[in-house]
DNA sequence: ACAAGTATGTTGTTTTTACAACGCAAAGGA
DNA sequence: TCCTTTGCGTTGTAAAAACAACATACTTGT
C-alpha cells in the first residue's frame, strides 16, 4: 500500500495533508487495497457498500446496462480519482451503477464511518479530511449537472461539441485524450455508435476538429 | 424568520436538530431571509455565490435557457429543500444555472464559511449540520444520477416511464402530483413538448397510466 | 506469421423525433 | 362578463437518429 502514498498525497481527499500523514492514517482509516483484472466487476449494481474509494492505480467505468444489454456510462475513473462517497451513509441504499476495471486497477477502501467519525488525537489532519470529502462529494455533483448539460442537448453533434468543449476546457488545451473509444462514447453519450462515428467524421470534414482514436484536437 | 422554525426542522440539513437549537443558530450562521415573486431570478448562471440556501416557502426550478431559448431543467426545489450547497467551496466557480421561482416563494441564505468552520462552544449541534450537509450532497449526488438515468434512455416513452416509475416510488404511491406542467416536463426530460403529449396520450390510450393536469396515477 | 477478435468508418432503410401550425378549453385580469 | 393569456392535445411534414449490415484496418494471442 506504501508504493501509493505519492498518488495518494495528489488527490482531492488528502489535499493538504503530507505523505507521512497520510501513512499514518491509513490505518487509523482502516484502508484496504484490492487488485483487478480488466473487465472485472469492483461493485454491482444492487449491492450495498459504504466504503469510500480511491482508485490507485488503472481507470473503471461507472456504468449499468439494462435489461435489453443498452449500456449507459455514468463516468470514467481515473488514478487518483475518488469514487462511492455519495454512498458513504448508512442509509443510501443500494447501488444504482456497476463499476467495472476498465485497465488492470487498484482500489483503495476505507472505512466511511472512520472517516466521518472525528477520531483520537492521533490523526490531527482528520477533519481537514472530512471537510475535503465535502468538496469533493460538491465537486463531483457540479461535474453531474455538467453532465447532464451535455445529454440535454437536441442532437448528436451538439452533443459532442458540449463534451469535447468541456474536455477541452479540462485539460486546458485543444489537444486531449479522452477515457472513451467510440463504443464508449456513444453509451457515455446515449447515442447509437455508428451515427455518432459519421458525425464526428463530417464534423472532421467541415474542418472542426481532427482525432486519431482517442485523441482530439479541436480547431 | 422564526415563523419557519417549523419547516427548518423538517429540513434534512437540521436533521436531528430541535426547534429551540435551530433558533439559536439562526444567528450563528447569519441566516438571512429574502421573498420572491413569482417569475423573479433567484440566482443566474455565471454569477459567484457561495452560500447555502434553503427553501422555506414556495417552489423554484433550477434551470438554463442556451443561447437560442432552448430551455433545460435540471430539477426542481421543493419547500424545506436545500440548494446551493454544490457551490459552497470557495473555489466552486461561477454557477451553471438559473434558479428561478416558479411560485412566490421565500429562501434563507446562511453563509457557508459559518456552516463548515467548527464554531465556539455556543453551537453544540454544528458539527452534525455539517455532516447533514455531507449526506444531503451525497443524496443529491444520487438522485442526479438517477435522472441521468432518465435522460439516457433511449426513446420519449422510456423516458417518461423512467421519470414517473422513479416519482411513484419516490411518493410510495402509483398517484402522485409532479412539480411540472407539460412544457416544463419536457424540458426537464430534454424532448419535444408536442411529441411528448402525444406519447403520455398513447400511454393513456393503452391502458398504461392516467393523468389530469400535473396528477399521474400509474396503472 | 497467421487467425480470430476488436474497433472504426460507411451506407441505405426504417423509425422516431423535432418543428410548425392550429383548435380548444381553462384560467386570470380588467 | 368579456378578453387575453396560458396550457394541452392534434396533425402533417421535415429532419434526425436508430438500426442493420458490411468493409477495412488494427490488435492480440498462439
Amino acid at each position: 500500500m506504501e508504493k501509493y502514498i505519492p498518488v495518494l498525497s495528489r488527490t482531492k481527499l488528502f489535499a493538504g495533508v503530507a505523505g507521512k500523514d497520510i501513512a499514518a492514517m491509513l490505518g487509523c482509516l482502516q484502508a484496504k487495497l484490492r487488485r483487478y483484472k480488466k473487465g472485472e466487476y469492483v461493485l454491482r449494481q444492487g449491492e450495498q457498500m459504504h466504503d469510500i474509494m480511491l482508485l490507485a492505480e488503472g481507470a473503471l467505468h461507472i456504468q449499468r446496462d439494462d435489461y435489453w444489454g443498452n449500456r449507459s456510462i455514468v463516468s470514467s475513473v481515473e488514478a487518483g480519482d475518488m469514487f462511492g462517497e455519495a454512498y458513504a451513509a448508512p442509509d443510501s441504499g443500494a447501488l444504482l451503477n456497476d463499476v467495472v476495471a476498465v485497465e488492470d486497477s487498484a482500489v483503495i477502501f476505507f472505512d466511511s464511518g472512520r472517516v466521518l467519525r472525528v477520531c483520537s488525537s492521533a490523526c490531527r489532519f482528520h477533519s481537514a479530511v472530512v471537510q475535503n470529502l465535502f468538496f469533493a462529494v460538491s465537486e463531483r455533483n457540479r461535474t453531474l449537472v455538467q453532465k447532464l448539460g451535455h445529454m440535454s442537448r437536441r442532437s448528436t453533434r451538439e452533443k459532442l461539441i458540449s463534451y469535447l468543449s468541456d474536455e477541452s476546457k479540462r485539460h486546458n488545451s485543444s489537444s486531449f485524450f479522452i477515457p472513451f473509444n467510440r463504443q464508449q462514447l456513444a453509451d457515455f453519450l446515449s447515442v447509437d455508435r455508428s451515427a455518432m462515428s459519421s458525425e464526428l467524421c463530417r464534423m472532421r470534414d467541415e474542418g472542426m476538429l481532427s482525432f486519431e482514436k482517442n485523441h482530439f484536437v479541436l480547431k
